[in-house]
DNA sequence: TCATTGATGGTCT
DNA sequence: GACCATCAATGAG
């Protein structure tokens, strides 16, 4: 299956982030895909959104945000964990999708209920930061059958630091499977 | 089951 | 030096 074009990617994030749950997420390593249904993902509005990386400007880490939609925006975190983003909207709008969790498919051995787990499943780390979702080492596709899903809006995780934009439903998961990470 | 804490290090002020 | 879009282990109830 082809990788989802940048049409997909460029349109307004809480749809990406809605339609991206059931899709399947590929990273290919050492010539092995590992592949997974995209179960729970958040979205980060722009720089208005209290708790996006881009609400305090422009840096080096945060860069990728600002370009392109459907690039890879990898971040480190608490000093053990990666967290892998789709970028969404026009150039410099600086809008992302965190993928939180995703339901093992193919070539995957380890845990994926969180998006620390996944990105140490699928083998994501500070070198994919920046990929075109486009290419062929870490993309996005339909999924080979498409299932019906009902989706469940919360508020995202680990941002009470942004005030009211903490309280905002951005958190979407596919309502009843196993491998959406835990309160 | 829930709340708390430690691991661990890059990023930004 | 404080903070952090995480996770696992711990202990109380």
């Amino acid at each position: 299956m082809p990788p989802l074009p940048r049409a997909f990617y460029d349109r307004d994030t809480i749809t990406v982030a809605r339609e991206l749950l059931g899709k399947t997420l590929i990273h290919t390593v050492n010539g092995v895909p590992r592949q997974g249904k995209i179960v729970e993902t958040e979205a980060y509005l722009g720089p208005h959104d209290k708790a996006a990386h881009s609400a305090r400007g422009r840096t080096p880490r945060n860069e990728v945000m600002f370009g392109p939609p459907g690039h890879a925006y990898v971040y480190f975190i608490y000093g053990m964990y990666f967290c892998f983003n789709v970028v969404t909207e026009r150039e410099g709008h600086a809008s992302a999708v965190l993928i939180r969790a995703i339901e093992p498919l193919a070539g995957i051995t380890d845990r994926t209920c969180g998006p620390g787990l996944l990105c140490r499943a699928l083998g994501i780390g500070k070198q994919q930061n920046g990929l075109d979702l486009l290419g062929n080492e870490l993309f996005i596709t339909e999924p080979a059958k498409i299932e019906h899903h009902v989706i469940v809006k919360r508020p995202r995780i680990g941002v009470d630091y942004a005030g009211l934009w903490a309280r905002r439903l951005l958190r979407f998961y596919i309502k009843g499977n196993a491998f959406v990470s835990k309160r």
